[in-house]
RNA sequence: CGGGGCGUGGCGCAGCCUGGUAGCGCGCGUGCUUUGGGAGCACGAAGUCGCCGGUUCAAAUCCGGCCGCCCCGACCA
């Protein structure tokens, strides 16, 4: 019997001070988790028994699609990180063992796994293959933060596909559509599924699952239409612009001095910023110097810009443009620039144009890309909230927590690290690859976020801690902690798992710390309803209160269950 | 890595400017009363004032260095 008076589920009424998220402050408050260093947490018995329920949500749907359990060890030899050029990351924990071996901890395990896949695999009849796993990841964060939304070390379910060719890899991911798609619904949480960046080693396809919340570190566009993309990489229709200045035979000087900014500029010469072209001075990796234009109420996205030139950029320094261009930043443009240029696909068509002239003090007007200078172009901007989606509707912006991400790898680190299988021809390829995570903390606290209220926590019924809390009111030795016992005991022969609340302790305290850990369901035990043959319910969600016959209590208490959230 | 802030009983804070007996609320322990929405009274325990060094007769307080933690940004394979 789970009795809270021998529990160690220390509530808090203050919560630390600089918490802001509020899942943060509460599953501190809730006597969850409590940290041991900057991105550090421990989970205590009962944040213990939450992350557990979401790892069994996890692990009934990767079962379900065919993948197979196993572990792989954190601590692992450096060789295969430099053969897939991944040790040079930053994020990588790095040690040496007393011998002076490199060794890592790893972040994520796909050199680890991909190395065993090669050593096993030979011929395409052992593929495919979804392995997966529930083990820490230690990286290295520049900074942690908002407790269990960005930590140092957390625990990942990893699963990894092994095909044969892309067909197969579509399948495996699609499978992992199909389990990430009921984990999340399990789980009670608030999803979308959105298009997001394959990152600079080049993947195949990505998506990440979001869940929406004001504490998320990502910000997804949608719209009514279905569109979901990570802002990262989303891409829609801008709004036209209204007022552009009239169009010219040929771009004209005008003074405007001291005005280098956007707005200065617009105001200055009585347009809307949209009808200015912002210039940004960037170093290519391969490339070298070029300028970027978008819009002048745009803004410029760099990962898009680096998909879209094939490689890393980074904004130019002030003593890196001026030789160039002759000029100061804010005075920079596209017209007789000395490097080539890019332009953002919605500066297309627009004209009469106001750009830097290349020359202090001075900007020109009546400029028409095509015409005054001749861009390569490429979709650029980061996506605003009233855009178009592709399917015509309009794009608003959330935040949210990233819970998941599934990856199309290819064959990243079957080439490097060999896993190669002989197919039906007798010929050697390689192993096509995908990677597919899910942070079970992150799916806590997106849930506290999602659903916490004024009292604290309300549990989505399938994360709670405990399905029922019992709370005995009375001294000790009254006869409501004997029913209480009574109810406990039934309840758990209607397969809940419940917590008896019999310290001590004042009827409101007791109510306040039951609300605080968010149990979907309440019973209160107290003289009166003992006399009575009644106990009280309540619903954690919503907090609605009702009288069940003391009777019947468990078999009701088991329909209330099943239809909270 | 850049910017800002904070380290004083378990938690939240005051004291620091202007150096001189470490204080408040909550929590904790004991006893009595109380018991359906964070109770009351009484007594009590608990602090190397983050660490190291300097100035001074004297440092929580002034100075220097270091460490830790939070927030914003950069970053996030």
């Amino acid at each position: 019997m789970t009795r809270l008076s021998s529990y160690l589920l220390p509530t808090v009424k203050e919560p630390p001070a600089d918490a802001e998220a509020v899942s943060h402050r509460l599953l501190v408050r809730a006597g969850l988790v409590r940290q041991l260093g900057t991105g550090m947490w421990t989970f205590l018995p009962a944040g213990w028994r939450c992350h557990r329920r979401a790892e069994q949500i996890v692990r009934e749907e990767l079962d379900r699609i065919g993948a197979q359990e196993m572990l792989i060890p954190v601590l692992q030899p450096a060789d295969p990180w430099r053969r897939t050029g991944r040790y040079a990351i930053e994020e990588l924990l790095k040690l040496s063992d007393r011998k002076g071996a490199e060794h890592v901890l790893a972040m994520t395990h796909e050199e680890a796994l991909t190395w065993h896949v090669a050593r096993e695999v030979r011929s395409y009849r052992d593929l495919p293959q979804i392995l997966y796993q529930f083990q820490v990841k230690e990286r290295d964060e520049p900074r942690p933060r908002a407790g269990l939304l960005r930590t140092r070390e957390f625990i990942m379910k990893d699963s990894y596909s092994f095909d044969r060719d892309a067909e197969g890899l579509d399948r495996s991911y699609g499978l992992h559509v199909e389990a990430y798609d009921r984990v999340f619904d399990r789980c009670g949480l608030e999803w979308h599924r959105v298009a997001s960046d394959v990152g600079m080693m080049g993947g195949l396809g990505a998506h990440e699952y979001m869940a929406p919340c004001p504490a998320g570190e990502n910000e997804v566009a949608l719209s009514p239409a279905g569109y979901a993309a990570n802002v990262e990489v989303a891409s829609a229709a801008p709004r036209p612009v209204n007022g552009l200045p009239p169009a010219l035979d040929s771009p004209e000087p005008v003074d405007t001095p001291g005005q280098t900014t956007i707005d200065d500029v617009a105001r200055g010469l009585g347009v809307p910023a949209a009808a200015l072209l912002k210039a940004f001075p960037v170093i290519a990796s391969g490339r070298g110097p070029v300028l970027v234009v978008t819009r002048g109420d745009h803004r410029l996205n760099e990962i898009k810009l680096a998909n879209a030139l094939g490689e890393a950029t980074r904004p130019a320094q002030a003593d890196e443009v001026e030789p160039l261009f002759r000029s100061v930043p804010g005075y920079i443009g596209p017209v007789g620039a000395p490097v080539p240029v890019v332009a953002d696909e919605a500066v297309r068509d627009l004209r009469g144009l106001v750009a830097g002239a290349n020359e202090a003090d001075r900007h020109l007007r009546g400029v028409e890309p095509g015409r005054d200078f001749e861009p390569e172009w490429a979709d650029v901007r980061s996506v605003e909230a009233g855009d178009t989606c592709p399917a015509g509707a309009s794009i608003h912006l959330e935040r949210a927590i990233e819970v998941g991400n599934i990856f199309k790898l290819g064959t990243r680190y079957s080439e490097p690290l060999e896993a190669t299988y002989l197919d039906e021809g007798g010929s050697e390829r390689h192993v096509w690859m995908g990677s597919y995570g899910i942070g079970l903390a992150r799916i806590l606290a997106a849930a506290v976020e999602q659903s916490a209220d004024e009292q604290g926590i309300s549990w989505p019924r399938r994360l709670a801690p405990f399905d029922v809390e019992v709370v005995a009111l009375g001294k000790a030795g009254e006869e409501s902690l004997a029913v209480a016992e009574r109810l406990y005991d039934e309840l758990r022969a209607a397969d809940l798992d419940v917590l008896l609340d019999d310290r001590p302790r004042s009827a409101g305290e007791k109510f306040a710390d039951a609300e605080l850990l968010g149990c979907p369901l309440r019973l209160t035990v107290g003289r009166k309803g003992v006399e009575a043959r009644e106990v009280e319910a309540q619903v954690r969600r919503g907090r609605e209160r009702r009288t069940l016959s003391l009777e019947g209590a468990a078999q009701e208490a088991l329909e209330l269950w099943r239809r909270a959230p």
